[in-house]
DNA sequence: TGTACATCAGTGAACGCGCGTTCACTGATGTAC
DNA sequence: TGTACATCAGTGAACGCGCGTTCACTGATGTAC
């Protein structure tokens, strides 16, 4: 057998990673596949040897984001933490500027969930499958509430796609750091 | 003098409201410069003498999407209501599933807010300008509260984006409605 | 241990196509006489 | 009222370029002898 067993595996593991990264900073249509191959040290033609087409590419990059961000923003370091306590350090992550400036290490919903939702139903599916999983990994931490855990992400994802649109610095933080306040307190 | 006085003018608004729905329903990117032109009634060749370039019409396509969409989902019908009672009916129209499955007709900060990340200064600057506005007229009608308002437009940016991209339509539809719940309830 | 071979991951030229932009022009129009 | 003209909004061919995808091939590798 010529090259070692898991070569291959590696090599595709290498693209869907640099992929992953492109993909949420540049967005996925500007990214073009010569790009994502001399990312990763390849070239054009040997795409087709590891995804069907750019599309699955673009499912796999995503699975990929999504195992990224949850562990950076939602677990690592985080294990022991329940309640308010995990709520606030993790929103404090997701509504960082590190967050808002870094998308290519950051969650993969605001930087590519408006294209997800113009892709087709493959790369859909994973998006779902992924969000929903995220959505009740937040509620299992605060109290299992998963209606109070879909309005947390809606609000996180929201603060950082407008805090990363926006041309102004003072005014993209003033928008993390209102939607940092906890529901409890911003309720009185 | 060849031509009516606002002929060229009405082309222009024609252009520009076309660009805006397409832009909205199928990304900027996505939407080429004669699908654009196509859309309004005209060829390619007669775009560069209403728009310096591409991204000079995505400015202005934004504008007109600010102006139409909050009239129709914070306005229109809603004049005499504020506090609570215009937080529901904002609500309810902003997290519809009507707003979830017509981009081409609603708020472009869900639908564009990350190609807008993406694109050039003057673009930002239009939507920054905007993007402000919303929330300050979200503001002026919950008691003047600039955060809660902030919060408020974070979450249900962040709800329909996820709606939208989400392929499956109980899980959209638990999102909106896990969303309309006002924050003040939300807390108990 | 050294050489010949079979495998297949990756190469790079080529495909047709659509992109944003430019430009010489056409032809519909309002005005002047 | 009817004709000639000047204006300029819009046309459509052309520009160079990059897109996603295909395919005949090359050459690095592990195995067999």
């Amino acid at each position: 057998m010529p090259y070692p067993i898991d070569h291959k595996h590696k090599t595709h593991a290498r693209i869907v990673d640099r992929a992953s990264r492109l993909f949420r900073k540049k967005g996925y249509l500007a990214t073009g596949v010569d790009v994502l191959m001399g990312a990763a040290g390849l070239t054009r033609g040997g795409f087709y040897a590891h995804f069907r087409n750019k599309a699955a590419l673009l499912a796999e990059a995503l699975e990929h984001a999504f195992d990224e961000s949850e562990a950076n923003m939602m677990s690592r370091g985080l294990e022991g933490l329940t309640g308010d306590a995990w709520l606030r350090a993790a929103s404090e992550r997701y509504l960082s500027t590190t967050h808002r400036s870094l998308p290519e290490e950051g969650c993969a919903v605001p930087s590519l969930g408006a294209e997800v939702a113009r892709a087709p139903a493959s790369v859909r599916r994973v998006f779902t499958k992924r969000a929903e999983a995220m959505r009740d990994r937040i509620a299992e931490r605060i109290s299992g509430d998963r209606r109070e855990a879909t309005r947390l992400l809606a609000r996180w994802v929201g603060a950082v796609l407008i805090a990363r649109a926006v041309d102004d610095r003072a005014l993209a933080d003033e928008i993390l750091d209102a939607c940092r306040e906890a529901p409890e307190r911003a309720a009185r």
